[in-house]
DNA sequence: ATAAATATTTAGACAAAACTAAAAATATGT
DNA sequence: ACATATTTTTAGTTTTGTCTAAATATTTAT
């Protein structure tokens, strides 16, 4: 496979969001920053040789064989991130346009090795699921830490109200993007909550809670 | 620069033994598995970049730019092979296919975070030496261990007799291509050496250490 | 239902990097 | 020194992946 087409298969993959959805030319033109006609020619090379379906007008979606090869690329990119960040002390945004190469890099020897060397994570630094070799893994949701049940686990990934005064109560209060949340408990009264971050226990208010999105996986 | 361009840089730095040496159109395409007509076409376009020196019938030098693009180059091989060696449990002759890709990997943060990681490696696992990131590095040299100095430090990388019968013995003696050797002394009767080989002293007799190559940073 | 808007494909061209075959320059042997 | 052999370059194609412009299909709105 080449660079290019492993790029495409990335992208059907994506914007079909992992299930077996329909995807149009124009999307993936966007998506890739490119022209519908180049995608159209590239479609057709990628429908030869059996990785998706293709019927003119009608859209693509990825077949087995292209589910397995955009799972695999999938794989890589988020052990990569997960070397970069643990092991080569990135910060979980710094770490997308390096993996975006090293995930074409062909070895099956060194992604398991690289996988046993950083004890087989299951979720990536943007709390995203790493699958495993044969392709399984847990889905994903993101939500406001408000809406997340007690016990839910996940990890904080973004935030909804970004203001100045937002993004710096978080960090005086040493929150920050790629941290591990817990949800404790939850008080009626004020919809206040008590989570675990990073090991340590803390009480945030529902309003702080209602800006703040984790990762989640079921 | 393009990979392609990348693959000749380093052919041509390799095949001018990391001097200045004039390489012919003929040792690149044969050093790089292509035909001569290839080279020519891609030689006047790194000449149009300033990244070699190139008259016609001439042959082909590197620019100061264009050797410092050779050594970064090599430096990012042999700093991934050490990573293979060391991190992953690549031995050392599984590594260079592998290296050949990542070394194309662009990221300037990524490649000195890799540095430090490793410690700073001086030497590959072949025994090469590694060119700090101002493009500096030690010169190495392969000699039989019996030609050695007393004092000298260097890398097993190769046997020359590679009889079945002396591969067997360095088994049995746990000597393995890769392993670090140190010349403690020699004894002018017979020629033999004291050497110490991973941590353990050795006494070895002439015979055997004139089979051995090591590869040594002066 | 049909015209207008939008999406997709086709046709033809281009750049990069390779190739083959032929021409030109350089090197070699006697 | 000159004919021959070798090396290198040129000219013309090919493949991959892209593009623009034009043609065709589909969707949307009235």
């Amino acid at each position: 496979m080449t660079l290019s087409e492993e790029d495409y298969i990335k992208a059907i993959y994506h914007l079909g969001k992992g299930e077996n959805n329909t995807v149009t030319t124009n999307a993936i033109a966007n998506g890739m920053d490119t022209k519908p006609s180049s995608v159209t020619d590239m479609v057709k090379k990628l429908s030869d040789k059996g990785l998706v379906n293709y019927k003119k007008y009608q859209g693509v979606t990825l077949t087995v064989l292209g589910k397995n090869v955009a799972l695999s690329i999938v794989r890589k990119h988020r052990l990569w991130e997960v070397f970069l960040v643990d092991k080569l002390n990135f910060s979980w945004d710094e770490v997308h346009e390096v993996a975006e190469q090293l995930e074409h890099i062909k070895s099956e020897k060194m992604i398991d090795q690289l996988d046993a060397y950083l004890g087989f994570p299951k979720i990536d630094p943007h709390g995203d699921p790493i699958p495993s070799k044969d392709g399984e893994f847990k889905k994903s949701i993101k939500k406001l830490l408000n809406e997340a049940s007690i016990g839910v686990e996940g990890i904080c990934v973004g935030v909804k109200d970004s203001s100045v005064a937002f993004l710096k109560f978080l960090d005086k209060n040493n929150i920050a993007l790629g941290d591990t949340v817990t949800v404790i408990d939850k008080e009626e009264f004020d919809g206040s909550l008590h989570i675990k971050i990073n090991g340590r226990n803390m009480h945030i208010s529902n309003q702080i809670a209602s800006n703040l999105y984790l990762q989640i996986n079921e």
